[in-house]
DNA sequence: TGTACATCAGTGAACGCGCGTTCACTGATGTAC
DNA sequence: TGTACATCAGTGAACGCGCGTTCACTGATGTAC
Protein backbone atom coordinates (compact mmCIF):
# COMPACT_ATOMS: atom_id res chain seq x y z
CA UNK A 1 0.00 0.00 0.00
CA UNK A 2 2.95 2.63 -0.53
CA UNK A 3 1.23 5.56 -1.78
CA UNK A 4 4.14 7.83 -2.19
CA UNK A 5 2.09 10.21 -4.70
CA UNK A 6 0.86 13.69 -4.23
CA UNK A 7 -2.17 14.12 -2.20
CA UNK A 8 -5.53 14.60 -5.31
CA UNK A 9 -4.88 18.35 -5.29
CA UNK A 10 -8.41 19.39 -5.92
CA UNK A 11 -9.52 23.03 -6.61
CA UNK A 12 -12.46 24.04 -5.03
CA UNK A 13 -15.75 24.54 -7.45
CA UNK A 14 -16.27 27.59 -8.99
CA UNK A 15 -19.40 29.47 -7.20
CA UNK A 16 -22.72 27.90 -8.00
CA UNK A 17 -21.02 24.51 -8.85
CA UNK A 18 -21.05 23.24 -5.30
CA UNK A 19 -22.97 20.35 -6.31
CA UNK A 20 -19.68 18.80 -8.12
CA UNK A 21 -18.29 17.99 -4.77
CA UNK A 22 -21.68 16.02 -3.99
CA UNK A 23 -20.86 14.11 -7.47
CA UNK A 24 -17.74 13.55 -6.49
CA UNK A 25 -18.43 11.94 -3.05
CA UNK A 26 -21.17 9.79 -4.91
CA UNK A 27 -18.63 8.71 -6.90
CA UNK A 28 -15.92 7.83 -4.53
CA UNK A 29 -18.57 6.61 -2.18
CA UNK A 30 -19.29 4.22 -5.21
CA UNK A 31 -15.75 3.11 -5.85
CA UNK A 32 -15.37 2.34 -2.10
CA UNK A 33 -18.32 0.33 -1.78
CA UNK A 34 -17.55 -1.76 -4.77
CA UNK A 35 -13.66 -2.08 -4.44
CA UNK A 36 -13.36 -3.40 -0.24
CA UNK A 37 -13.18 -5.91 1.02
CA UNK A 38 -15.55 -5.31 3.74
CA UNK A 39 -17.68 -2.43 2.84
CA UNK A 40 -19.00 -1.52 6.40
CA UNK A 41 -15.60 -0.60 7.54
CA UNK A 42 -15.81 2.91 5.34
CA UNK A 43 -15.64 5.64 7.28
CA UNK A 44 -16.37 9.21 6.65
CA UNK A 45 -12.60 10.32 6.48
CA UNK A 46 -11.89 7.49 4.03
CA UNK A 47 -14.67 9.21 1.87
CA UNK A 48 -12.92 12.63 1.97
CA UNK A 49 -9.56 11.29 1.66
CA UNK A 50 -10.81 9.62 -1.63
CA UNK A 51 -11.58 12.76 -3.12
CA UNK A 52 -9.18 14.70 -1.61
CA UNK A 53 -11.02 16.89 0.96
CA UNK A 54 -11.54 18.33 4.21
CA UNK A 55 -14.15 15.37 6.11
CA UNK A 56 -16.04 18.16 7.38
CA UNK A 57 -17.20 19.10 3.80
CA UNK A 58 -18.50 15.90 3.38
CA UNK A 59 -21.46 17.93 6.00
CA UNK A 60 -22.28 20.54 3.42
CA UNK A 61 -24.29 17.68 1.63
CA UNK A 62 -25.18 14.84 3.31
CA UNK A 63 -26.23 14.90 6.93
CA UNK A 64 -24.03 11.77 7.91
CA UNK A 65 -22.49 8.99 6.16
CA UNK A 66 -24.94 7.41 6.53
CA UNK A 67 -26.96 9.26 4.16
CA UNK A 68 -24.13 9.17 1.53
CA UNK A 69 -24.12 5.36 1.61
CA UNK A 70 -28.03 4.81 1.83
CA UNK A 71 -27.69 7.10 -1.47
CA UNK A 72 -25.62 5.27 -3.26
CA UNK A 73 -27.29 2.05 -2.43
CA UNK A 74 -30.45 2.88 -3.86
CA UNK A 75 -28.68 3.83 -6.93
CA UNK A 76 -27.05 0.43 -7.26
CA UNK A 77 -30.35 -1.67 -6.21
CA UNK A 78 -32.25 0.90 -8.92
CA UNK A 79 -29.53 -0.28 -11.34
CA UNK A 80 -30.41 -3.97 -9.97
CA UNK A 81 -33.60 -3.55 -11.00
CA UNK A 82 -33.06 -1.99 -14.44
CA UNK A 83 -30.43 -4.76 -15.41
CA UNK A 84 -32.60 -7.63 -14.35
CA UNK A 85 -35.79 -6.00 -15.96
CA UNK A 86 -33.76 -4.76 -19.66
CA UNK A 87 -32.27 -8.13 -19.77
CA UNK A 88 -35.63 -10.15 -20.39
CA UNK A 89 -37.04 -7.37 -22.56
CA UNK A 90 -38.11 -9.47 -26.25
CA UNK A 91 -37.42 -12.53 -24.74
CA UNK A 92 -39.31 -15.03 -26.74
CA UNK A 93 -41.08 -17.37 -24.07
CA UNK A 94 -42.21 -17.33 -20.12
CA UNK A 95 -38.87 -19.51 -18.95
CA UNK A 96 -36.37 -17.04 -21.47
CA UNK A 97 -37.48 -14.30 -20.03
CA UNK A 98 -37.01 -16.18 -16.24
CA UNK A 99 -33.92 -17.31 -17.58
CA UNK A 100 -32.70 -13.55 -18.71
CA UNK A 101 -33.54 -12.16 -15.27
CA UNK A 102 -31.68 -14.61 -13.29
CA UNK A 103 -28.75 -14.60 -15.20
CA UNK A 104 -28.79 -10.53 -15.31
CA UNK A 105 -29.00 -10.91 -11.44
CA UNK A 106 -26.23 -13.51 -10.80
CA UNK A 107 -24.21 -11.69 -13.00
CA UNK A 108 -24.44 -8.24 -11.85
CA UNK A 109 -23.94 -9.89 -8.24
CA UNK A 110 -20.79 -11.62 -9.01
CA UNK A 111 -19.55 -7.92 -10.91
CA UNK A 112 -20.28 -5.97 -7.63
CA UNK A 113 -19.29 -7.95 -4.95
CA UNK A 114 -18.97 -5.26 -2.44
CA UNK A 115 -22.56 -3.61 -3.28
CA UNK A 116 -24.26 -7.06 -3.33
CA UNK A 117 -23.10 -7.84 0.01
CA UNK A 118 -24.00 -4.57 1.80
CA UNK A 119 -27.49 -4.50 0.07
CA UNK A 120 -28.25 -8.30 0.79
CA UNK A 121 -25.83 -9.23 3.28
CA UNK A 122 -26.93 -7.26 6.87
CA UNK A 123 -23.97 -5.81 6.97
CA UNK A 124 -25.17 -2.17 7.43
CA UNK A 125 -28.11 -1.13 9.97
CA UNK A 126 -30.87 -1.83 8.39
CA UNK A 127 -32.38 1.79 7.96
CA UNK A 128 -29.64 2.49 5.39
CA UNK A 129 -30.95 -0.59 3.15
CA UNK A 130 -33.09 0.17 0.29
CA UNK A 131 -34.94 -2.75 0.61
CA UNK A 132 -35.88 -3.51 4.18
CA UNK A 133 -37.09 0.46 4.21
CA UNK A 134 -39.14 1.19 1.57
CA UNK A 135 -41.64 -1.58 -0.35
CA UNK A 136 -38.87 -1.22 -3.84
CA UNK A 137 -37.00 -4.53 -2.32
CA UNK A 138 -39.81 -6.53 -3.11
CA UNK A 139 -40.66 -5.25 -7.01
CA UNK A 140 -37.84 -7.37 -7.97
CA UNK A 141 -38.38 -9.75 -6.11
CA UNK A 142 -41.79 -9.95 -7.41
CA UNK A 143 -41.18 -9.79 -10.85
CA UNK A 144 -38.93 -13.12 -9.93
CA UNK A 145 -41.98 -14.85 -8.37
CA UNK A 146 -44.53 -13.60 -11.57
CA UNK A 147 -41.95 -14.54 -14.11
CA UNK A 148 -41.46 -17.85 -12.51
CA UNK A 149 -45.15 -18.59 -12.19
CA UNK A 150 -45.36 -18.15 -15.86
CA UNK A 151 -42.55 -20.39 -16.55
CA UNK A 152 -43.62 -23.15 -14.98
CA UNK A 153 -47.21 -22.64 -16.58
CA UNK A 154 -45.76 -22.75 -19.85
CA UNK A 155 -43.83 -26.06 -19.29
CA UNK A 156 -47.91 -26.87 -18.33
CA UNK A 157 -47.23 -26.65 -14.27
CA UNK A 158 -50.37 -24.86 -12.92
CA UNK A 159 -50.11 -24.15 -9.25
CA UNK A 160 -52.13 -22.12 -6.34
CA UNK A 161 -51.61 -18.60 -6.53
CA UNK A 162 -49.60 -18.95 -2.84
CA UNK A 163 -47.56 -21.58 -3.87
CA UNK A 164 -46.19 -19.59 -6.20
CA UNK A 165 -44.83 -16.24 -3.85
CA UNK A 166 -43.22 -19.59 -2.45
CA UNK A 167 -41.34 -20.84 -4.75
CA UNK A 168 -40.82 -17.21 -6.17
CA UNK A 169 -38.66 -17.20 -2.88
CA UNK A 170 -37.21 -20.04 -2.75
CA UNK A 171 -36.04 -19.22 -6.25
CA UNK A 172 -34.49 -16.11 -4.89
CA UNK A 173 -32.96 -17.60 -1.98
CA UNK A 174 -31.44 -20.33 -4.34
CA UNK A 175 -29.82 -17.18 -6.47
CA UNK A 176 -28.31 -15.82 -3.66
CA UNK A 177 -27.02 -18.61 -1.71
CA UNK A 178 -25.15 -19.12 -5.08
CA UNK A 179 -23.88 -15.85 -5.81
CA UNK A 180 -22.70 -15.16 -1.56
CA UNK A 181 -21.02 -18.13 -1.47
CA UNK A 182 -19.38 -18.00 -5.56
CA UNK A 183 -18.32 -14.65 -4.23
CA UNK A 184 -17.06 -15.60 -0.71
CA UNK A 185 -15.82 -18.65 -1.00
CA UNK A 186 -12.95 -18.65 -3.50
CA UNK A 187 -10.68 -21.56 -1.93
CA UNK A 188 -14.05 -24.01 -3.37
CA UNK A 189 -13.64 -25.86 -6.58
CA UNK A 190 -16.45 -23.83 -8.26
CA UNK A 191 -17.59 -25.21 -11.80
CA UNK A 192 -18.92 -22.24 -14.17
CA UNK A 193 -20.73 -19.89 -12.46
CA UNK A 194 -22.89 -19.58 -15.86
CA UNK A 195 -23.55 -22.84 -15.74
CA UNK A 196 -24.28 -23.32 -12.51
CA UNK A 197 -27.18 -20.49 -12.39
CA UNK A 198 -28.77 -22.50 -15.54
CA UNK A 199 -29.16 -25.91 -13.55
CA UNK A 200 -30.64 -23.69 -10.24
CA UNK A 201 -33.16 -22.33 -12.71
CA UNK A 202 -33.64 -26.06 -14.28
CA UNK A 203 -34.42 -26.80 -10.60
CA UNK A 204 -36.93 -24.63 -10.10
CA UNK A 205 -38.88 -24.36 -13.50
CA UNK A 206 -38.83 -28.25 -14.40
CA UNK A 207 -42.02 -30.32 -13.00
CA UNK A 208 -41.19 -33.47 -10.81
CA UNK B 1 -29.83 -0.04 27.24
CA UNK B 2 -30.18 1.60 31.08
CA UNK B 3 -27.71 -0.89 32.89
CA UNK B 4 -28.09 0.32 36.50
CA UNK B 5 -26.37 -2.55 38.21
CA UNK B 6 -23.20 -3.03 39.56
CA UNK B 7 -20.94 -3.90 37.48
CA UNK B 8 -20.27 -7.99 37.93
CA UNK B 9 -17.87 -8.35 40.64
CA UNK B 10 -15.41 -10.68 40.15
CA UNK B 11 -13.40 -12.59 42.15
CA UNK B 12 -9.38 -13.63 41.03
CA UNK B 13 -9.10 -16.84 40.56
CA UNK B 14 -7.40 -19.05 42.98
CA UNK B 15 -3.16 -20.18 42.26
CA UNK B 16 -3.21 -22.69 39.86
CA UNK B 17 -6.95 -22.12 38.22
CA UNK B 18 -5.78 -19.21 35.48
CA UNK B 19 -6.91 -21.44 33.37
CA UNK B 20 -10.64 -20.54 34.63
CA UNK B 21 -10.75 -16.89 33.29
CA UNK B 22 -10.06 -18.91 29.93
CA UNK B 23 -13.16 -20.38 30.26
CA UNK B 24 -15.01 -17.12 30.74
CA UNK B 25 -13.53 -15.18 27.67
CA UNK B 26 -14.99 -18.34 25.60
CA UNK B 27 -18.07 -18.13 26.90
CA UNK B 28 -18.23 -14.49 26.97
CA UNK B 29 -17.21 -14.37 23.16
CA UNK B 30 -19.31 -17.43 22.52
CA UNK B 31 -22.53 -15.19 24.21
CA UNK B 32 -21.72 -12.08 22.04
CA UNK B 33 -21.05 -13.24 18.76
CA UNK B 34 -24.23 -15.21 18.75
CA UNK B 35 -25.94 -12.20 20.62
CA UNK B 36 -24.51 -9.27 18.56
CA UNK B 37 -27.18 -8.32 15.84
CA UNK B 38 -23.34 -7.14 14.05
CA UNK B 39 -20.51 -9.56 15.54
CA UNK B 40 -17.75 -8.18 12.91
CA UNK B 41 -17.96 -5.14 15.51
CA UNK B 42 -17.02 -6.86 18.79
CA UNK B 43 -13.98 -5.29 20.47
CA UNK B 44 -11.36 -7.16 22.90
CA UNK B 45 -12.78 -4.07 25.19
CA UNK B 46 -16.46 -5.33 25.36
CA UNK B 47 -15.26 -8.64 25.77
CA UNK B 48 -13.28 -7.93 29.31
CA UNK B 49 -16.14 -5.78 30.20
CA UNK B 50 -18.82 -8.72 29.85
CA UNK B 51 -16.57 -11.06 31.90
CA UNK B 52 -16.13 -7.68 34.81
CA UNK B 53 -11.71 -7.95 33.71
CA UNK B 54 -9.46 -5.45 32.47
CA UNK B 55 -8.53 -5.40 28.93
CA UNK B 56 -5.04 -6.43 29.79
CA UNK B 57 -5.56 -9.62 31.15
CA UNK B 58 -7.50 -11.42 27.90
CA UNK B 59 -3.68 -10.88 26.68
CA UNK B 60 -2.15 -13.79 29.65
CA UNK B 61 -4.64 -15.99 27.90
CA UNK B 62 -4.95 -15.46 23.93
CA UNK B 63 -2.18 -13.05 21.67
CA UNK B 64 -5.47 -11.31 20.64
CA UNK B 65 -8.92 -10.60 19.90
CA UNK B 66 -8.89 -12.56 16.57
CA UNK B 67 -7.33 -15.69 18.14
CA UNK B 68 -10.38 -15.75 20.87
CA UNK B 69 -12.79 -15.14 17.75
CA UNK B 70 -10.88 -17.95 15.81
CA UNK B 71 -10.92 -20.70 18.67
CA UNK B 72 -14.85 -20.09 19.18
CA UNK B 73 -15.82 -20.02 15.56
CA UNK B 74 -13.79 -23.82 15.27
CA UNK B 75 -15.57 -25.46 18.61
CA UNK B 76 -19.41 -23.68 16.77
CA UNK B 77 -17.93 -25.10 13.21
CA UNK B 78 -17.06 -28.37 15.29
CA UNK B 79 -20.77 -28.20 16.73
CA UNK B 80 -22.70 -27.64 13.89
CA UNK B 81 -20.86 -30.57 11.69
CA UNK B 82 -21.65 -32.96 14.86
CA UNK B 83 -25.31 -32.15 14.62
CA UNK B 84 -25.84 -32.57 11.17
CA UNK B 85 -24.03 -36.06 11.50
CA UNK B 86 -25.88 -36.81 14.64
CA UNK B 87 -28.99 -35.45 13.00
CA UNK B 88 -28.63 -38.63 10.54
CA UNK B 89 -28.18 -41.19 12.65
CA UNK B 90 -30.42 -44.47 12.37
CA UNK B 91 -31.92 -42.98 9.31
CA UNK B 92 -33.65 -45.38 7.22
CA UNK B 93 -32.88 -44.71 3.97
CA UNK B 94 -30.45 -41.77 1.73
CA UNK B 95 -33.48 -39.92 1.46
CA UNK B 96 -33.71 -39.83 4.87
CA UNK B 97 -30.58 -39.58 5.73
CA UNK B 98 -30.32 -36.18 3.68
CA UNK B 99 -33.04 -34.43 4.93
CA UNK B 100 -32.34 -35.00 8.42
CA UNK B 101 -28.85 -33.54 7.57
CA UNK B 102 -30.54 -30.33 5.61
CA UNK B 103 -33.08 -29.67 8.28
CA UNK B 104 -30.49 -29.82 10.74
CA UNK B 105 -28.08 -27.42 8.99
CA UNK B 106 -30.49 -25.16 8.75
CA UNK B 107 -32.39 -25.19 12.22
CA UNK B 108 -28.66 -24.69 13.68
CA UNK B 109 -28.34 -21.73 10.85
CA UNK B 110 -31.42 -20.04 12.18
CA UNK B 111 -31.09 -20.69 16.34
CA UNK B 112 -27.41 -19.27 15.36
CA UNK B 113 -27.77 -16.61 13.61
CA UNK B 114 -24.87 -14.22 14.44
CA UNK B 115 -22.70 -17.59 14.78
CA UNK B 116 -23.89 -18.59 11.06
CA UNK B 117 -23.12 -14.88 9.68
CA UNK B 118 -19.53 -14.97 11.29
CA UNK B 119 -18.67 -18.50 9.92
CA UNK B 120 -20.01 -17.94 6.61
CA UNK B 121 -20.77 -14.98 5.91
CA UNK B 122 -17.26 -13.18 4.84
CA UNK B 123 -17.18 -10.53 7.68
CA UNK B 124 -14.42 -11.72 9.64
CA UNK B 125 -10.77 -11.48 8.08
CA UNK B 126 -10.64 -15.07 5.64
CA UNK B 127 -7.61 -15.92 8.26
CA UNK B 128 -10.08 -16.27 11.36
CA UNK B 129 -12.97 -18.82 9.71
CA UNK B 130 -12.27 -22.50 9.71
CA UNK B 131 -13.82 -23.08 6.95
CA UNK B 132 -11.45 -21.20 4.44
CA UNK B 133 -8.08 -22.01 6.45
CA UNK B 134 -8.30 -25.88 7.05
CA UNK B 135 -9.77 -28.17 4.99
CA UNK B 136 -12.21 -28.74 7.82
CA UNK B 137 -14.96 -26.59 5.80
CA UNK B 138 -15.00 -29.45 2.86
CA UNK B 139 -15.84 -32.10 5.29
CA UNK B 140 -19.30 -30.66 6.00
CA UNK B 141 -19.84 -29.79 2.08
CA UNK B 142 -18.29 -33.39 1.20
CA UNK B 143 -21.14 -35.23 3.40
CA UNK B 144 -23.64 -33.12 2.23
CA UNK B 145 -22.66 -33.87 -1.47
CA UNK B 146 -22.59 -38.06 -1.01
CA UNK B 147 -25.66 -37.41 0.71
CA UNK B 148 -27.39 -36.22 -2.09
CA UNK B 149 -25.78 -38.70 -4.31
CA UNK B 150 -26.85 -41.48 -2.69
CA UNK B 151 -30.37 -40.24 -2.05
CA UNK B 152 -30.46 -39.34 -5.68
CA UNK B 153 -29.64 -42.91 -6.69
CA UNK B 154 -32.01 -43.97 -4.48
CA UNK B 155 -34.40 -42.39 -6.37
CA UNK B 156 -32.87 -44.47 -9.41
CA UNK B 157 -31.18 -41.15 -10.84
CA UNK B 158 -27.90 -41.87 -11.36
CA UNK B 159 -24.89 -39.30 -12.33
CA UNK B 160 -21.51 -38.99 -13.50
CA UNK B 161 -19.06 -38.55 -10.35
CA UNK B 162 -18.16 -34.81 -11.51
CA UNK B 163 -22.32 -33.80 -11.57
CA UNK B 164 -22.76 -35.14 -7.88
CA UNK B 165 -20.28 -32.39 -6.56
CA UNK B 166 -21.81 -29.73 -8.98
CA UNK B 167 -25.01 -31.06 -7.43
CA UNK B 168 -23.93 -31.31 -3.98
CA UNK B 169 -22.49 -27.66 -3.94
CA UNK B 170 -25.97 -26.16 -5.56
CA UNK B 171 -28.07 -28.07 -2.58
CA UNK B 172 -25.46 -25.72 -0.28
CA UNK B 173 -26.20 -22.77 -1.68
CA UNK B 174 -29.60 -23.58 -1.90
CA UNK B 175 -29.65 -24.09 2.09
CA UNK B 176 -27.60 -21.05 2.53
CA UNK B 177 -29.15 -18.54 0.79
CA UNK B 178 -32.39 -19.62 2.58
CA UNK B 179 -30.84 -19.39 6.21
CA UNK B 180 -29.33 -16.25 5.45
CA UNK B 181 -32.13 -14.59 3.84
CA UNK B 182 -34.94 -16.16 6.53
CA UNK B 183 -32.69 -14.79 9.26
CA UNK B 184 -31.69 -11.11 7.78
CA UNK B 185 -35.13 -9.90 5.81
CA UNK B 186 -37.50 -10.23 8.27
CA UNK B 187 -39.90 -8.01 6.98
CA UNK B 188 -40.91 -10.13 4.10
CA UNK B 189 -43.84 -12.79 4.24
CA UNK B 190 -42.14 -15.73 5.14
CA UNK B 191 -43.46 -19.16 4.30
CA UNK B 192 -42.61 -21.50 7.44
CA UNK B 193 -39.54 -22.44 7.52
CA UNK B 194 -39.48 -26.38 7.61
CA UNK B 195 -41.48 -26.76 4.57
CA UNK B 196 -39.04 -24.44 2.79
CA UNK B 197 -36.40 -26.77 3.61
CA UNK B 198 -38.28 -29.59 2.67
CA UNK B 199 -39.43 -27.91 -0.64
CA UNK B 200 -35.23 -27.27 -1.04
CA UNK B 201 -34.65 -31.33 -0.63
CA UNK B 202 -37.81 -31.88 -3.29
CA UNK B 203 -35.90 -29.82 -5.87
CA UNK B 204 -32.62 -31.13 -5.26
CA UNK B 205 -33.46 -34.65 -5.00
CA UNK B 206 -36.46 -35.50 -7.30
CA UNK B 207 -35.50 -36.06 -10.88
CA UNK B 208 -36.49 -33.66 -13.27
C1' DT C 1 6.06 -23.76 63.43
C1' DG C 2 7.75 -19.70 61.37
C1' DT C 3 9.50 -16.96 57.58
C1' DA C 4 11.56 -15.59 53.25
C1' DC C 5 10.69 -15.96 48.66
C1' DA C 6 8.83 -17.21 44.05
C1' DT C 7 4.91 -17.53 41.40
C1' DC C 8 0.52 -16.66 39.81
C1' DA C 9 -3.55 -13.99 38.27
C1' DG C 10 -4.45 -10.38 37.22
C1' DT C 11 -4.59 -4.55 37.53
C1' DG C 12 -4.35 0.39 36.27
C1' DA C 13 -2.53 3.93 33.97
C1' DA C 14 -0.79 5.37 29.87
C1' DC C 15 0.35 5.53 24.77
C1' DG C 16 -1.00 6.83 20.15
C1' DC C 17 -4.55 6.18 16.69
C1' DG C 18 -8.55 7.11 13.79
C1' DC C 19 -12.97 8.23 14.27
C1' DG C 20 -17.54 11.60 13.81
C1' DT C 21 -18.77 16.06 14.57
C1' DT C 22 -18.51 21.24 15.82
C1' DC C 23 -17.26 25.77 14.94
C1' DA C 24 -15.28 29.94 13.74
C1' DC C 25 -12.86 31.10 9.74
C1' DT C 26 -11.21 32.30 4.77
C1' DG C 27 -10.79 33.63 0.34
C1' DA C 28 -12.64 33.77 -4.22
C1' DT C 29 -16.52 35.45 -6.87
C1' DG C 30 -20.73 37.33 -8.16
C1' DT C 31 -24.04 41.44 -7.46
C1' DA C 32 -26.08 46.07 -6.20
C1' DC C 33 -25.37 50.64 -6.32
C1' DT D 1 -16.21 51.90 -14.12
C1' DG D 2 -15.38 51.32 -9.41
C1' DT D 3 -16.37 49.54 -4.89
C1' DA D 4 -18.75 47.65 -0.94
C1' DC D 5 -20.91 43.72 0.33
C1' DA D 6 -23.16 39.09 0.43
C1' DT D 7 -22.70 34.55 -0.73
C1' DC D 8 -20.62 30.37 -1.71
C1' DA D 9 -17.48 26.41 -1.22
C1' DG D 10 -15.12 24.86 1.39
C1' DT D 11 -10.92 24.69 5.47
C1' DG D 12 -8.37 23.71 9.77
C1' DA D 13 -8.11 23.09 14.32
C1' DA D 14 -10.19 21.16 18.06
C1' DC D 15 -13.35 18.19 20.98
C1' DG D 16 -14.19 13.83 23.22
C1' DC D 17 -14.56 8.91 22.36
C1' DG D 18 -13.38 4.02 22.22
C1' DC D 19 -10.06 1.33 20.54
C1' DG D 20 -5.63 -2.28 20.83
C1' DT D 21 -1.59 -2.76 23.14
C1' DT D 22 2.42 -1.90 26.56
C1' DC D 23 4.37 -1.93 30.93
C1' DA D 24 5.52 -1.69 35.55
C1' DC D 25 2.96 -3.01 39.40
C1' DT D 26 0.29 -5.61 43.27
C1' DG D 27 -1.38 -8.63 46.40
C1' DA D 28 -2.70 -13.23 47.50
C1' DT D 29 -0.94 -17.87 47.91
C1' DG D 30 1.82 -21.77 47.70
C1' DT D 31 6.69 -23.70 48.71
C1' DA D 32 11.50 -24.35 50.57
C1' DC D 33 14.10 -24.21 54.38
Amino acid sequence: MEKSETEPLRRRNARGQGQLLRDQLIEAMARLLSTVERPETITLRQVAREVGVAPASIYGHFPNLGALIGHVLRLRYDELTQQVNASAEGAGSAVADLTARCHAYVKWGHEHPGDYATLFGNRMPTDLIPLSTHGAGEKLLESVVSSLARARAEQGWHIAEQQSWRAGLLLWTGLHGLVTLYNGHGAIDWPDLDDLTDEVIRLHVNRP
